[in-house]
DNA sequence: TCTGAAACTAGGAATCATTCTCATATTCGA
DNA sequence: TCGAATATGAGAATGATTCCTAGTTTCAGA
């Protein structure tokens, strides 16, 4: 799947933006991943950049539309591709340790929610109004220690 | 609806915690304001705690089931009552400025999401599963602001 | 190939929400 | 009323994120 790089330079280039080797790397350690990574694992570790580059980089790669903040109740940011660079997926966040995995939901769900969450924020006077559907659990590990 | 109030008394109790005036002040501007109060509203202004109580009764009030924190794409977290004290809601949220208004969706849209959450979450090892479901979009003055 | 402007990089300082510490004040049961 | 347990609040500490700035790299045009 090297044809995401090529995509990904494509769009940065479209904001006027290069593809550096930096952007590359992130690009890189995002999709082997899999799943959305804490920001801090980005920036330390050896083939950890600079904070500061991975702060700015990240930035610029979510203004082009590439990466994606996923947002949970921990107290740093995770990233992941944008969706259109994987499929359009949920997450599935384990609430004591934190861990965040992809799942989807079958299709007709999913019509149903884009159907009526366009209804609902309209009628709420909100415009381009898309949805995020979180699923909350405990994950298998963190059950068993619990004991 | 001073009834919340008996209610909050008797969780707090329930954990070995006292319903001091603090908290009680915390639980009636949750209460006033219906949606989801950034935590340094809170802290601050005429009315506000000193902001290391804030945090500390707003734990306590979490772990006794009374508060529930919401978290969005922004730098600080938001508190609102927790769902059985008001009712089982969504929210909707301002991409642009934050702000953030409770919905609530279809009653067979719900059955659907609990029904499909909860497999789906099994499947992966998951137990305990909620959902959570946000609407995001931009709100109508962020709209006009724009132009 | 050379050159200047624009874009990138990275170290570290600055911010700011949140957590921690600790001395003081309050509460509740006996 | 007394004492132990709990709550309060001022400020320090923490840590993710942002900002600043000086040096480096890249690219287009000559």
């Amino acid at each position: 799947m090297i044809e995401i790089h090529r995509i990904v330079e494509t769009r940065l280039q479209a904001v006027g933006q290069r593809y550096t080797p930096k952007r590359r790397a992130l690009v890189e350690a995002l999709r082997r991943a899999g799943n959305p990574i804490p920001t801090p694992d980005l920036a330390d570790g050896r083939r950890g950049l600079p904070q500061s580059s991975v702060y700015r980089n990240l930035a610029v790669l979510e203004q082009a539309g590439i990466v994606h903040r996923v947002v949970t109740g921990e107290e740093f940011a995770r990233y992941e591709l944008a969706e259109d660079l994987t499929k359009h997926h949920h997450h599935l966040v384990c609430k004591t340790c934190g861990k965040v995995e992809d799942v989807t939901v079958p299709p007709d769900l999913e019509r149903s929610m884009a159907r009526t969450v366009s209804a609902v924020g309209g009628r709420a006077g909100f415009s381009g109004v898309s949805h995020q559907l979180d699923l909350i659990g405990t994950c298998r590990s963190c059950v068993q220690n619990d004991r």
